[in-house]
DNA sequence: GTCTATACAACGATAGAC
DNA sequence: GTCTATCGTTGTATAGAC
Protein backbone atom coordinates (compact mmCIF):
# COMPACT_ATOMS: atom_id res chain seq x y z
CA UNK A 1 0.00 0.00 0.00
CA UNK A 2 1.71 3.51 -1.09
CA UNK A 3 1.69 6.07 1.75
CA UNK A 4 0.44 8.85 0.42
CA UNK A 5 -2.79 6.88 -0.78
CA UNK A 6 -3.30 6.32 3.10
CA UNK A 7 -3.21 9.53 4.09
CA UNK A 8 -5.03 10.93 1.38
CA UNK A 9 -7.77 8.23 2.11
CA UNK A 10 -8.11 9.23 5.23
CA UNK A 11 -8.06 12.78 4.97
CA UNK A 12 -10.95 12.02 2.37
CA UNK A 13 -13.09 10.59 4.60
CA UNK A 14 -12.45 12.84 7.28
CA UNK A 15 -13.45 15.22 4.62
CA UNK A 16 -16.81 13.66 4.18
CA UNK A 17 -17.70 12.59 7.64
CA UNK A 18 -17.32 16.41 8.89
CA UNK A 19 -19.71 17.31 5.82
CA UNK A 20 -21.65 14.74 7.06
CA UNK A 21 -21.78 15.99 10.39
CA UNK A 22 -23.04 19.59 9.39
CA UNK A 23 -26.19 17.99 7.52
CA UNK A 24 -26.72 15.59 10.80
CA UNK A 25 -26.60 18.59 12.84
CA UNK A 26 -28.93 20.89 10.66
CA UNK A 27 -31.45 18.42 9.13
CA UNK A 28 -31.38 15.30 11.31
CA UNK A 29 -30.23 11.80 10.16
CA UNK A 30 -32.95 10.37 8.18
CA UNK A 31 -33.61 13.67 7.04
CA UNK A 32 -30.54 13.81 5.26
CA UNK A 33 -29.97 12.33 1.62
CA UNK A 34 -26.83 11.21 0.29
CA UNK A 35 -27.37 13.85 -2.27
CA UNK A 36 -27.14 16.42 0.73
CA UNK A 37 -24.10 15.09 2.04
CA UNK A 38 -22.54 14.92 -1.72
CA UNK A 39 -23.17 18.54 -1.92
CA UNK A 40 -22.15 19.50 1.49
CA UNK A 41 -18.54 17.74 0.94
CA UNK A 42 -18.06 19.27 -2.71
CA UNK A 43 -17.28 15.27 -3.87
CA UNK A 44 -19.39 13.05 -6.05
CA UNK A 45 -21.46 9.82 -5.26
CA UNK A 46 -18.59 7.45 -6.36
CA UNK A 47 -15.95 9.50 -4.46
CA UNK A 48 -17.99 9.08 -1.35
CA UNK A 49 -19.20 5.13 -2.19
CA UNK A 50 -15.57 4.79 -2.79
CA UNK A 51 -15.00 5.68 1.09
CA UNK A 52 -18.04 4.44 3.07
CA UNK A 53 -20.40 1.78 1.78
CA UNK A 54 -23.40 2.97 3.04
CA UNK A 55 -24.79 6.52 4.38
CA UNK A 56 -25.01 4.19 7.62
CA UNK A 57 -21.46 3.41 7.39
CA UNK A 58 -20.95 7.31 7.77
CA UNK A 59 -23.20 8.27 10.14
CA UNK A 60 -21.18 5.55 12.56
CA UNK A 61 -17.73 7.00 11.72
CA UNK A 62 -19.04 10.39 12.37
CA UNK A 63 -20.30 9.53 15.59
CA UNK A 64 -17.18 7.74 16.38
CA UNK A 65 -14.99 10.40 15.76
CA UNK A 66 -16.92 13.33 17.50
CA UNK A 67 -17.25 11.33 21.00
CA UNK A 68 -13.94 9.42 20.97
CA UNK A 69 -12.12 13.23 20.14
CA UNK A 70 -14.27 14.25 23.42
CA UNK A 71 -13.68 11.25 25.76
CA UNK A 72 -10.05 11.78 24.81
CA UNK A 73 -10.16 15.38 26.30
CA UNK A 74 -12.18 15.07 29.30
CA UNK A 75 -9.62 12.43 30.74
CA UNK A 76 -6.88 15.19 30.30
CA UNK A 77 -8.81 17.10 31.23
CA UNK A 78 -8.83 15.82 34.76
CA UNK A 79 -5.39 15.02 34.80
CA UNK A 80 -4.93 18.68 35.14
CA UNK A 81 -5.38 21.00 38.40
CA UNK A 82 -7.49 22.58 39.50
CA UNK A 83 -9.65 19.52 40.41
CA UNK A 84 -13.64 20.59 39.77
CA UNK A 85 -16.58 20.46 41.70
CA UNK A 86 -19.40 18.56 40.52
CA UNK A 87 -21.01 21.12 39.01
CA UNK A 88 -17.73 22.69 37.16
CA UNK A 89 -17.05 18.68 36.14
CA UNK A 90 -20.82 19.17 34.15
CA UNK A 91 -19.46 21.55 31.92
CA UNK A 92 -16.07 20.69 31.75
CA UNK A 93 -17.63 17.82 30.01
CA UNK A 94 -20.21 19.25 28.40
CA UNK A 95 -19.56 23.31 27.93
CA UNK A 96 -18.69 24.25 24.32
CA UNK A 97 -16.02 26.27 25.40
CA UNK A 98 -13.19 23.74 24.11
CA UNK A 99 -12.69 24.14 20.39
CA UNK A 100 -15.29 21.62 18.31
CA UNK A 101 -17.94 20.54 20.84
CA UNK A 102 -20.24 17.69 20.13
CA UNK A 103 -23.10 19.02 19.30
CA UNK A 104 -26.28 18.10 21.89
CA UNK A 105 -28.72 17.36 19.22
CA UNK A 106 -26.53 14.82 17.51
CA UNK A 107 -25.99 13.21 20.74
CA UNK A 108 -29.82 12.73 21.42
CA UNK A 109 -30.24 11.23 17.79
CA UNK A 110 -27.25 9.19 18.33
CA UNK A 111 -29.43 7.67 21.76
CA UNK A 112 -32.83 7.33 19.65
CA UNK A 113 -30.61 5.55 17.31
CA UNK A 114 -29.09 2.83 18.61
CA UNK A 115 -31.69 0.65 19.80
CA UNK A 116 -32.66 0.12 16.36
CA UNK A 117 -28.77 -0.53 14.67
CA UNK A 118 -26.71 -2.94 16.32
CA UNK A 119 -23.34 -1.61 15.99
CA UNK A 120 -24.44 1.82 17.02
CA UNK A 121 -25.88 0.74 19.94
CA UNK A 122 -22.98 -1.30 20.95
CA UNK A 123 -20.62 1.91 20.73
CA UNK A 124 -23.07 4.01 22.45
CA UNK A 125 -22.96 1.26 25.60
CA UNK A 126 -19.63 1.34 25.52
CA UNK A 127 -19.24 4.79 25.63
CA UNK A 128 -21.67 4.85 28.46
CA UNK A 129 -19.48 2.57 30.54
CA UNK A 130 -16.42 3.76 29.57
CA UNK A 131 -18.23 7.61 30.98
CA UNK A 132 -19.80 6.10 34.05
CA UNK A 133 -16.10 4.51 34.83
CA UNK A 134 -14.08 8.33 34.73
CA UNK A 135 -17.54 9.53 36.57
CA UNK A 136 -16.69 7.14 39.30
CA UNK A 137 -13.04 7.71 39.50
CA UNK A 138 -14.05 11.47 39.44
CA UNK A 139 -16.39 11.29 42.43
CA UNK A 140 -14.25 8.91 44.42
CA UNK A 141 -11.73 11.70 44.66
CA UNK A 142 -13.94 14.49 44.96
CA UNK A 143 -15.32 12.49 47.90
CA UNK A 144 -11.38 12.66 49.56
CA UNK A 145 -10.53 15.71 48.66
CA UNK A 146 -13.72 17.73 49.37
CA UNK A 147 -15.22 15.53 52.24
CA UNK A 148 -12.31 13.60 53.79
CA UNK A 149 -13.60 10.18 52.97
CA UNK A 150 -11.17 7.40 53.61
CA UNK A 151 -9.93 6.25 50.12
CA UNK A 152 -12.62 2.52 50.61
CA UNK A 153 -15.13 4.80 51.93
CA UNK A 154 -14.74 7.23 49.25
CA UNK A 155 -14.82 4.47 46.33
CA UNK A 156 -17.80 2.89 47.54
CA UNK A 157 -19.65 5.96 47.58
CA UNK A 158 -18.09 7.31 44.25
CA UNK A 159 -19.35 3.78 42.46
CA UNK A 160 -22.68 4.21 44.11
CA UNK A 161 -22.75 7.71 42.85
CA UNK A 162 -21.91 7.51 39.67
CA UNK A 163 -25.44 6.70 37.65
CA UNK A 164 -26.69 9.76 39.48
CA UNK A 165 -24.28 11.71 38.10
CA UNK A 166 -24.51 10.57 34.66
CA UNK A 167 -27.66 11.14 34.83
CA UNK A 168 -26.70 15.14 35.54
CA UNK A 169 -24.59 14.82 32.65
CA UNK A 170 -27.37 13.42 30.16
CA UNK A 171 -29.75 15.68 31.73
CA UNK A 172 -28.01 18.89 30.58
CA UNK A 173 -27.58 17.86 26.81
CA UNK A 174 -31.20 17.20 27.14
CA UNK A 175 -32.36 20.01 28.58
CA UNK A 176 -29.88 22.48 27.49
CA UNK A 177 -31.22 21.91 23.34
CA UNK A 178 -35.13 20.96 24.37
CA UNK A 179 -35.60 23.42 26.98
CA UNK A 180 -36.27 27.14 25.24
CA UNK A 181 -35.63 28.93 28.73
CA UNK A 182 -32.75 26.57 29.97
CA UNK A 183 -30.15 28.16 31.40
CA UNK A 184 -26.79 27.17 32.75
CA UNK A 185 -26.29 29.10 35.70
CA UNK A 186 -29.16 27.48 37.26
CA UNK A 187 -28.16 24.45 36.57
CA UNK A 188 -25.00 24.56 37.52
CA UNK A 189 -26.84 25.97 40.92
CA UNK A 190 -29.10 22.51 40.90
CA UNK A 191 -26.24 20.60 41.29
CA UNK A 192 -24.40 22.42 43.93
CA UNK A 193 -27.22 21.96 45.87
CA UNK A 194 -27.27 17.94 45.50
CA UNK A 195 -23.12 18.14 46.09
CA UNK A 196 -22.93 20.47 49.09
CA UNK B 1 -72.73 15.90 13.23
CA UNK B 2 -73.92 12.76 14.36
CA UNK B 3 -72.65 11.70 17.70
CA UNK B 4 -71.99 7.93 16.64
CA UNK B 5 -69.72 9.30 14.20
CA UNK B 6 -67.47 11.25 16.53
CA UNK B 7 -67.30 7.99 18.96
CA UNK B 8 -66.42 5.65 15.85
CA UNK B 9 -64.23 8.49 14.42
CA UNK B 10 -62.57 8.24 18.06
CA UNK B 11 -62.05 4.65 18.17
CA UNK B 12 -60.41 4.16 15.23
CA UNK B 13 -58.15 7.27 15.49
CA UNK B 14 -56.96 5.13 19.25
CA UNK B 15 -56.91 1.83 17.03
CA UNK B 16 -54.24 3.75 14.58
CA UNK B 17 -52.73 5.12 17.34
CA UNK B 18 -51.88 1.73 19.43
CA UNK B 19 -51.38 0.06 16.20
CA UNK B 20 -48.36 2.52 15.16
CA UNK B 21 -47.35 3.01 18.73
CA UNK B 22 -46.38 -0.80 18.85
CA UNK B 23 -44.24 -0.60 15.27
CA UNK B 24 -42.35 2.69 16.24
CA UNK B 25 -41.32 0.03 19.41
CA UNK B 26 -40.36 -2.50 17.42
CA UNK B 27 -38.45 -0.27 14.32
CA UNK B 28 -38.15 3.03 15.19
CA UNK B 29 -40.19 6.05 13.87
CA UNK B 30 -38.44 6.42 10.09
CA UNK B 31 -38.20 2.58 9.66
CA UNK B 32 -41.82 2.01 10.61
CA UNK B 33 -43.55 2.68 7.06
CA UNK B 34 -47.39 2.75 6.43
CA UNK B 35 -47.06 -0.18 5.06
CA UNK B 36 -46.79 -1.53 8.64
CA UNK B 37 -48.72 0.61 10.56
CA UNK B 38 -51.73 -0.46 7.84
CA UNK B 39 -50.49 -4.07 8.57
CA UNK B 40 -50.38 -3.97 12.12
CA UNK B 41 -53.83 -2.07 12.58
CA UNK B 42 -55.73 -4.46 10.26
CA UNK B 43 -56.84 -1.52 8.57
CA UNK B 44 -56.12 0.14 5.01
CA UNK B 45 -54.71 2.48 3.91
CA UNK B 46 -57.53 4.54 2.96
CA UNK B 47 -59.27 4.71 6.37
CA UNK B 48 -55.97 5.34 7.69
CA UNK B 49 -55.64 8.45 6.05
CA UNK B 50 -59.41 9.41 6.59
CA UNK B 51 -58.37 9.98 10.23
CA UNK B 52 -54.84 11.52 9.31
CA UNK B 53 -53.49 13.59 7.26
CA UNK B 54 -49.63 11.70 7.30
CA UNK B 55 -47.16 10.08 9.09
CA UNK B 56 -46.49 12.56 10.79
CA UNK B 57 -49.40 13.41 12.13
CA UNK B 58 -49.98 9.58 13.76
CA UNK B 59 -46.44 10.10 15.48
CA UNK B 60 -47.73 13.61 16.70
CA UNK B 61 -51.38 11.84 18.04
CA UNK B 62 -49.37 8.85 19.34
CA UNK B 63 -46.76 10.85 21.37
CA UNK B 64 -49.59 13.20 22.55
CA UNK B 65 -51.59 10.58 23.77
CA UNK B 66 -48.83 8.08 26.17
CA UNK B 67 -47.62 11.26 27.59
CA UNK B 68 -50.88 13.49 28.25
CA UNK B 69 -51.87 10.05 29.94
CA UNK B 70 -48.34 9.29 32.16
CA UNK B 71 -48.48 12.71 33.40
CA UNK B 72 -52.17 12.38 34.77
CA UNK B 73 -51.03 9.20 35.89
CA UNK B 74 -48.18 11.47 38.38
CA UNK B 75 -50.57 13.66 39.75
CA UNK B 76 -52.65 11.91 40.95
CA UNK B 77 -50.59 9.75 42.49
CA UNK B 78 -48.18 12.06 44.16
CA UNK B 79 -51.95 13.29 45.72
CA UNK B 80 -52.29 10.33 47.92
CA UNK B 81 -50.10 9.12 50.26
CA UNK B 82 -47.76 7.79 51.39
CA UNK B 83 -45.41 10.78 50.33
CA UNK B 84 -42.45 9.17 48.25
CA UNK B 85 -38.77 9.88 48.77
CA UNK B 86 -36.82 10.63 45.61
CA UNK B 87 -35.61 7.66 44.64
CA UNK B 88 -39.41 6.52 44.96
CA UNK B 89 -40.40 9.49 43.33
CA UNK B 90 -38.56 8.26 40.42
CA UNK B 91 -39.98 4.81 40.17
CA UNK B 92 -43.05 6.29 40.73
CA UNK B 93 -42.91 8.85 37.65
CA UNK B 94 -40.99 6.27 35.26
CA UNK B 95 -41.63 2.81 36.77
CA UNK B 96 -43.48 0.15 34.63
CA UNK B 97 -45.36 -0.89 37.38
CA UNK B 98 -48.49 0.68 36.34
CA UNK B 99 -50.76 -0.46 33.48
CA UNK B 100 -48.93 0.68 30.29
CA UNK B 101 -45.61 2.30 30.73
CA UNK B 102 -44.75 4.91 28.22
CA UNK B 103 -41.82 2.56 26.18
CA UNK B 104 -38.27 4.23 26.95
CA UNK B 105 -37.23 4.35 23.58
CA UNK B 106 -40.21 6.08 22.18
CA UNK B 107 -39.35 9.32 24.51
CA UNK B 108 -35.80 8.51 23.03
CA UNK B 109 -36.64 8.85 20.10
CA UNK B 110 -38.94 11.53 20.56
CA UNK B 111 -36.25 13.83 21.92
CA UNK B 112 -34.17 13.16 19.12
CA UNK B 113 -36.98 13.73 16.67
CA UNK B 114 -38.59 17.08 18.81
CA UNK B 115 -35.92 19.76 17.41
CA UNK B 116 -36.66 18.75 13.63
CA UNK B 117 -40.47 18.87 13.86
CA UNK B 118 -41.52 22.20 15.36
CA UNK B 119 -44.79 21.27 16.58
CA UNK B 120 -43.09 17.94 18.37
CA UNK B 121 -40.56 20.50 19.69
CA UNK B 122 -43.16 22.24 21.13
CA UNK B 123 -45.01 19.69 22.94
CA UNK B 124 -41.58 18.27 24.09
CA UNK B 125 -40.68 21.45 25.55
CA UNK B 126 -44.64 22.49 26.75
CA UNK B 127 -43.84 18.62 28.73
CA UNK B 128 -40.53 19.25 30.64
CA UNK B 129 -41.90 22.67 32.08
CA UNK B 130 -44.80 20.70 33.05
CA UNK B 131 -42.76 18.33 34.54
CA UNK B 132 -40.47 20.59 36.20
CA UNK B 133 -43.21 22.54 37.69
CA UNK B 134 -44.33 19.20 39.30
CA UNK B 135 -41.07 18.27 40.13
CA UNK B 136 -40.94 21.52 41.28
CA UNK B 137 -43.54 21.15 43.80
CA UNK B 138 -42.89 17.76 44.78
CA UNK B 139 -39.29 18.82 46.27
CA UNK B 140 -40.52 21.69 48.28
CA UNK B 141 -43.28 19.32 49.92
CA UNK B 142 -40.35 17.04 50.35
CA UNK B 143 -37.77 19.57 51.64
CA UNK B 144 -40.32 20.84 54.28
CA UNK B 145 -41.87 17.25 55.28
CA UNK B 146 -38.19 15.45 55.39
CA UNK B 147 -35.73 18.23 56.35
CA UNK B 148 -37.87 20.74 58.11
CA UNK B 149 -37.54 23.64 56.57
CA UNK B 150 -39.51 26.63 56.64
CA UNK B 151 -42.12 26.96 53.88
CA UNK B 152 -40.30 29.97 51.71
CA UNK B 153 -36.53 28.27 52.26
CA UNK B 154 -38.39 24.58 50.50
CA UNK B 155 -39.76 26.84 47.60
CA UNK B 156 -36.47 28.33 47.16
CA UNK B 157 -34.54 24.79 47.20
CA UNK B 158 -37.13 22.82 45.27
CA UNK B 159 -37.06 25.31 42.46
CA UNK B 160 -33.47 25.56 42.75
CA UNK B 161 -33.00 21.87 42.47
CA UNK B 162 -35.80 20.94 40.05
CA UNK B 163 -33.59 21.18 37.00
CA UNK B 164 -31.15 18.24 38.66
CA UNK B 165 -34.08 16.17 39.85
CA UNK B 166 -35.45 16.55 36.03
CA UNK B 167 -32.25 14.82 34.97
CA UNK B 168 -32.35 12.50 37.28
CA UNK B 169 -35.75 10.86 35.88
CA UNK B 170 -34.14 11.99 32.11
CA UNK B 171 -31.46 10.11 33.04
CA UNK B 172 -33.46 6.79 34.13
CA UNK B 173 -35.10 6.60 31.30
CA UNK B 174 -31.61 6.86 28.73
CA UNK B 175 -30.05 4.45 30.78
CA UNK B 176 -32.44 1.62 31.40
CA UNK B 177 -32.73 1.50 27.77
CA UNK B 178 -28.92 1.61 26.73
CA UNK B 179 -27.28 0.41 29.22
CA UNK B 180 -26.94 -3.43 29.16
CA UNK B 181 -26.27 -3.64 32.28
CA UNK B 182 -28.78 -1.75 33.91
CA UNK B 183 -29.47 -2.23 37.44
CA UNK B 184 -32.66 -0.18 38.67
CA UNK B 185 -31.87 -0.53 42.63
CA UNK B 186 -29.03 0.76 42.04
CA UNK B 187 -30.30 3.66 40.44
CA UNK B 188 -32.43 4.46 43.58
CA UNK B 189 -29.34 3.96 46.09
CA UNK B 190 -27.22 6.68 43.61
CA UNK B 191 -30.43 8.88 44.14
CA UNK B 192 -30.20 8.75 48.04
CA UNK B 193 -26.70 9.23 47.94
CA UNK B 194 -27.82 12.52 46.66
CA UNK B 195 -31.16 13.20 48.98
CA UNK B 196 -29.69 12.29 52.43
C1' DG C 1 -67.07 4.67 4.80
C1' DT C 2 -63.86 1.22 3.33
C1' DC C 3 -60.70 -1.24 0.38
C1' DT C 4 -57.58 -2.10 -3.79
C1' DA C 5 -54.65 -0.58 -6.94
C1' DT C 6 -51.65 2.77 -8.36
C1' DA C 7 -49.39 7.36 -9.25
C1' DC C 8 -45.61 9.98 -8.29
C1' DA C 9 -41.51 11.27 -6.05
C1' DA C 10 -37.27 10.48 -3.56
C1' DC C 11 -33.69 7.88 -2.19
C1' DG C 12 -29.66 4.86 -1.88
C1' DA C 13 -26.45 2.75 -4.44
C1' DT C 14 -24.04 1.47 -8.91
C1' DA C 15 -22.25 1.19 -13.69
C1' DG C 16 -19.53 3.01 -17.03
C1' DA C 17 -17.19 6.98 -19.31
C1' DC C 18 -13.14 9.70 -18.60
C1' DG D 1 -9.44 7.76 -8.83
C1' DT D 2 -13.26 10.64 -9.97
C1' DC D 3 -17.54 12.14 -11.98
C1' DT D 4 -22.14 11.79 -14.44
C1' DA D 5 -26.09 9.55 -15.40
C1' DT D 6 -29.17 6.26 -14.07
C1' DC D 7 -31.23 1.90 -12.16
C1' DG D 8 -34.19 -0.32 -9.09
C1' DT D 9 -36.52 0.02 -4.84
C1' DT D 10 -39.25 1.90 -1.39
C1' DG D 11 -42.53 4.77 0.50
C1' DT D 12 -46.21 8.24 0.96
C1' DA D 13 -50.35 9.56 -0.42
C1' DT D 14 -54.44 9.38 -3.57
C1' DA D 15 -58.00 8.00 -6.99
C1' DG D 16 -61.63 5.23 -8.03
C1' DA D 17 -64.39 0.89 -7.44
C1' DC D 18 -67.57 -1.04 -4.18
Amino acid sequence: MPKVSDAHREARREQIVQAALGCFVEKGFHRTSMADIIAASGLSAGAIYLQFESKQDIMLAAAETTISHRIGEIGARLATPPFPDPDEFVELVLGDIGDDAPKPQLLVQLWGESFFTDRLGDMVDGVFMRLRSTVTGYLTQWAVERRGLDADAAAAWGRETAPAMLSLLQGRILQSTILADFDADAYRAAIRNLFP
